[in-house]
DNA sequence: TCGATCATGTAATTGGTTACATGATTGC
DNA sequence: GCAATCATGTAACCAATTACATGATCGA
């Protein structure tokens, strides 16, 4: 799903500003993705041109004017379709797993600093996720929270895999300085 | 690292040809990356104004003339300045997780279907990787069989994560229709 | 007084993809 | 005769980031 179809996710709850909608993009999507108003003020434009959402200036006094824009059921009709579109896998470009490929041409005091590193930034990533559980849980619905979870699990599970690489380095350095 | 780096890389062992290139990143990385002609080429030109490469013209009698590019010193020496520098850990953006986070928008067996059709392509991806062994045992050195192994525990533990999120649907689903 | 928060936006650049264009040879 | 392989490239397009630009208010 694109950056638009994720907009009008966040617009069919209520109306929402653009400021607005990058933070509750930010706190729902941290773990996984990212979003700059470099993107969300051009598209939100371009879908008021295109008829999915309305918008409304709100003067205000003492603070910036806000722009509130609101879903229509143009807008609405093609985010259920972009939900329910078939969504291929995509193959995970990692810059993590490019760099291991190249491990031959590091010695092996960098190979390890490097994904010791990496793994550190890993856990660092999912305590993140684990120091948003009260947000979710508080604001999450079953599918957000299955998505937490899922978050969750997932950098368990690459935490054990990196370790893994990890170890199979460190076996293989201690067999030669030994 | 960018496209650059990567072909770089490559050429590091030898010099190859755009098409060649394509080749090999095609069989090394298919299962977490994908490259096109149109950054190849491209790239490999600006690199040779950049004098990271040099270019052979090779006039083949009966077949397309071909470009043989070699790595030069300052190639070289930016690859493994590339392979060297740190890397954040970039947070995966997944289509899988965006629908997951708007699941409340489908019915339960929409979100059942659109579920196991993501666990079938997880594992076609997995049975795609696992058919490619006997190639990567015979040419990958020792980093390159860890990439191997970490890529068959990545859609490992992906399946089962992935599995965890079907099971939950199926009981949710199960407890209202009983 | 300094940084954070509210609030909007544009311009330049990055880093690609997809489609288009060409054309010979080899194997089925 | 047709598809695949070899081999190179350009042009249009896309989606997004980063840096720039503005400016008020509020709390420590």
């Amino acid at each position: 799903m694109d950056v638009k179809s994720i907009l009008l996710g966040f617009l069919m709850r209520g109306s929402m500003t653009g400021y607005e909608l990058k933070k509750v993009f930010s706190i729902s999507f941290s773990f996984f993705s990212g979003l700059s108003y470099g993107s969300i003020y051009p598209a939100l434009k371009k879908m008021e041109q295109e008829g999915f959402i309305t918008m409304r200036l709100e003067i205000q006094d003492g603070a910036p004017n806000r722009k509130i824009y609101t879903i229509t059921d143009a807008g609405r009709k093609a985010f259920t379709e972009a939900l329910r579109a078939p969504f291929s896998f995509e193959r995970t470009k990692s810059s993590f797993l490019t760099k291991l490929f190249f491990f031959a041409y590091l010695s092996p005091e960098e190979r390890i600093a490097a994904v010791t590193k990496h793994l550190e930034s890993i856990k660092e990533v999912h305590r993140e996720l684990e120091a948003a559980r009260t947000e979710i849980e508080a604001h999450a619905d079953r599918y957000q929270y299955l998505c937490f979870e899922f978050g969750l699990r997932f950098f368990d599970a690459l935490t054990r895999n990196v370790s893994q690489v990890l170890r199979a380095l460190e076996e293989k350095h201690a067999e030669v300085t030994t």
